[in-house]
DNA sequence: TTGAAAGCGGTACCAT
DNA sequence: ATGGTACCGCTTTCAA
């Protein structure tokens, strides 16, 4: 491509009949600089629409200005209020905040977070704790602060700001327990594409096991995101193959609501005849109607956190790793009311 | 930060005992070199955890090999279709795709543009067609192929691939008009922030009035994104002005969900007593009782006729900017069925 | 406050 | 197939 090349420092600098050494400092805050020729400088910028290249002021300085954050999908309430919270927490920084999506793939994870450190971000982070071999590798390696969110890894990187997703699975099954549900079934998180909706399941089950249930009744809906639709049919096969359940956890708010809306259309009322519940204080579960019993994580402290975490650790001369479970709470609502049967 | 120095070719060159020029046509693909040495540096590297540097590479290749893109929102159906339909496109190309996000706000907006300009992407895609004055500048002066999307600016900067929300709202307006509706509100969009849903909004009231309607019947929802009780509020407020209205659109599906489950807690039936209609073809319109009427963009197909735009224009020694209008179709469903009062 | 020189870590180009 | 050299555009460092 012949397109043309923008014009570098040393263009302004001669337009503006200065060196190049003044036009950087003129182009930075905090630099000396008389503000006659400062101005002089800006002008000639802009005239000659001079941007800077921060490839090359990168590579010079060392710095390179941005913090790397992989997110599954953004098509998520919840990892949209962590992006919040990380994003309004590196605001009165001089930090991008730079983000690529894996779609739930950990090959693809790998892959961008190889490229990532190729541009040699200042910090990295990363949503769950379930990475490929070489990905673990790179990011061990990469001498970068790594935060893991949304997950407690068995054996963390750098930094972890999460909570326990198996532990989240436990508190709704006991929840449905003691408002007297028996037969409990889940919807969702069959693959292992979403350790973290895996992960909630592994943790449901175990609990009915314990409190003496059937971890059986469990009904797959293809890999995530986890469509509104495909927890319907999710529902319907979980009633096909065991009709006297009388109540499901799903593995998001989304899948929740799916699942109920397909009651309804079978004429189920809920919690009457089927009790729902679902997972993330999505929008959708506390606007449905009935509203649908959820689990908070703190999606947005989450993000605020990994920036609190993100700015000691570029002070600091010798950052710590810290692990941070913010654990996770229920909100229970009427989709999930005691049973009446 | 007294962070180790990560290594260079140069170390990677001196532990295989060949020269860093060996070393940097090894590690690329298509380029000659003996399969003996290449595994001999291939070994060096990994032992010492090499990861190259994009920065310098990028510096002196002239190749960045990244797409930016802007997002006004990661919580939101549309615009995932659009990057995956985009992601998708350029698998078989060796771009990653890097996203920044604006909050719906083009201070915001231009800040991003600039910090991704400096770091000399080979394309950037931004999702509408307004832009603060200084942004449209720096765009247009890029020397990048620029693509707009989601929306038919006036003045095109580079590309466009996208439609028109106000044809959208007018579409939408008609289509209530012809099942029977006079008294017709809307709800949202009416901070210029989103101006993609101002737009639509005032595509949707100008068809009411050359219709011959009353186009007064608006109620706002607060800065975007619109949430679902805020859309719940917004039709409370809407009926207390106008008590006799009959039917809404709203500015998305989220927001027509919101304002539904609104009639339906005040005991208005949809449509029988109020019809609603969306934006977007959210998953939620699909699976909510009654299903919502609403309009489909297409979003998956801008973002991949947007790759192909993209692979086209680094192709070509002088790419051709071009406009595509994918225009918007209408999916009516129950939430908007014939009047019947 | 300003400037000159050196180099950040790679690749283009030209030799061999 | 491999190596040497210049240089990408900027900042660091040192000197004036």
């Amino acid at each position: 491509m012949a397109r043309p090349k923008p014009p570098t420092m040393a263009d302004v600098a001669a337009a503006a009949g200065v060196s190049p050494m003044t036009v950087s400092r003129a182009l930075r805050k905090g630099t000396s600089a008389s503000s006659e020729t400062r101005a002089k400088i800006l002008k000639a910028a802009d005239e000659l629409g001079y941007v800077l290249d921060s490839t090359a002021s990168g590579l010079s300085s060392r710095h390179s200005g941005f913090v790397a954050m992989t997110i599954p999908s953004i098509n998520n309430t919840n990892f949209a209020d962590t992006l919040r919270g990380l994003s309004e927490g590196l605001k009165n920084t001089n930090l991008d905040l730079l983000l690529g999506y894996t779609n739930y793939d950990i090959m693809e994870e790998e892959r961008l977070v190889r490229s990532f450190l190729r541009r040699r971000p200042e910090a990295i982070v990363v949503t769950g704790g379930n990475h490929t071999e070489q990905c673990h590798k790179y990011l061990a390696a990469s001498g970068v602060p790594v935060i893991e969110t949304w997950d407690l890894p068995k054996n963390p990187i750098g930094s972890v700001v999460g909570f326990s997703n198996a532990q989240a699975g436990e508190l709704m099954a006991r929840h449905l327990f003691e408002n007297g549900y028996r037969k409990i079934g889940f919807i969702g998180g069959y693959t292992q594409r979403d350790t973290r909706g895996y992960d909630r399941r592994t943790g449901f089950l175990k609990a009915l096991k314990d409190l003496g249930l059937d971890d059986t009744r469990v009904a797959d809906t293809g890999p995530p995101p986890t469509s509104m639709s495909a927890a319907a049919n999710a529902l319907t096969d979980l009633l096909n193959r065991y009709p006297d359940t009388q109540a499901a956890m799903c593995v998001s708010d989304p899948a929740a609501f799916g699942a109920m809306m397909e009651c309804h259309r079978r004429g189920l009322s809920v919690p009457g005849d089927f009790a729902i519940a679902g997972f993330g204080a999505d929008d959708v579960s506390s606007n449905s109607i009935p509203p649908i019993t959820t689990i908070d994580v703190g999606a947005y402290m989450i993000g605020s956190n990994t920036a609190q975490i993100i700015k000691e650790a570029l002070k600091d001369e010798t950052p710590q790793a810290c692990v941070q479970n913010l654990g996770c709470t229920l909100t229970v609502r009427a989709s999930s009311g005691k049973i009446t049967r």
